[in-house]
DNA sequence: GCTTAAAATCATATGACCATGATAATAGGA
DNA sequence: TCCTATTATCATGGTCATATGATTTTAAGC
């Protein structure tokens, strides 16, 4: 019932800390990233270099180095994060497995239940890292 | 990102086997179940006794033995099940975890999210097993 | 009582997720 | 060239979800 892995959250906690510090472009060392969210160092670190072989960060090593968004915030969709560091499953059907319950010959539960599906779905596909800074407004109005 | 676990999924198959059964009163025996679902039969067995301690099912050993639901299937909640087979961690305020993006003080995705989230409890808290037989209704019109 | 059908329980295994600590590779700057 | 900061990688271990197979307990029917 937990929506979300530990995984995932680590991910989309760290790029969103990373979408929120704006000195020089969205750049932060591992080291930074886990001591301010508290996560753990060498996972963090392996979950980073997931998301830097995807593209949707850089990296760069030695002195000065650290991760930074590959791209501006408001471009990167949490689906793309969560796809990254775990495998996504395909989208049951059906609550049940079942295959006679199917779009043509369905239970009641059916259609709701994919409803809350697609509203997961939705959500991780519209909501981007700039969605996710303290105080940013879907519409994009800041003023007031 | 899968919304529900293997052995959620197996208790809501099981238990909504059952309730499609009509022979007596909803009643079937482990191996009945289990090798219609096709779901490990051992496996199955511990569940069905989760279910059982919790009131859901009643069980009876012995030959013409087995389970059987405690109550009409219109009074089991899909959240009952699922609370019995898996610990229900706290809803998560923030998708995120920070304590700083409260409902005070949301980021934009905080809102949408907690939709999604309470999406998913309303419908294990308003569909009941009679909702997941092949061809029910929701609203009771089974004509037409 | 004996046999048999069924749940209940016990022991064990596997893989994934979630880590931890140590080491290697890279690169900037003195 | 050496030191140091940083990512990259390696080795290892714990816990939990998901099983599998064997054994024990219960109870019905002959």
């Amino acid at each position: 019932m937990t929506l979300l892995s530990q995984t995932s959250r680590y991910a989309l906690q760290a790029t969103a800390y990373m979408a929120e510090c704006e000195d020089g472009a969205h750049r932060a060392t591992v080291g930074d990233i886990a001591s301010a969210l508290g996560v753990p160092r060498n996972y963090l670190s392996k979950i980073l270099h997931q998301l830097a072989k995807r593209g949707i960060l850089t990296s760069t090593r030695g002195p000065g180095g650290g991760f930074r968004l590959a791209t501006p915030p408001e471009q990167i969709r949490l689906i793309e994060i969560i796809e990254t560091v775990e495998p996504r499953p395909a989208a049951r059907e059906c609550l049940l497995g079942r295959p006679v319950c199917s779009d043509t010959t369905p239970c009641s539960a059916h259609d709701r239940w994919r409803e809350v599906n697609d509203a997961m779905t939705r959500f991780l596909e519209e909501t981007t890292l700039a969605d996710l800074a303290i105080g940013a407004r879907r519409d994009g109005r800041d003023d007031v």
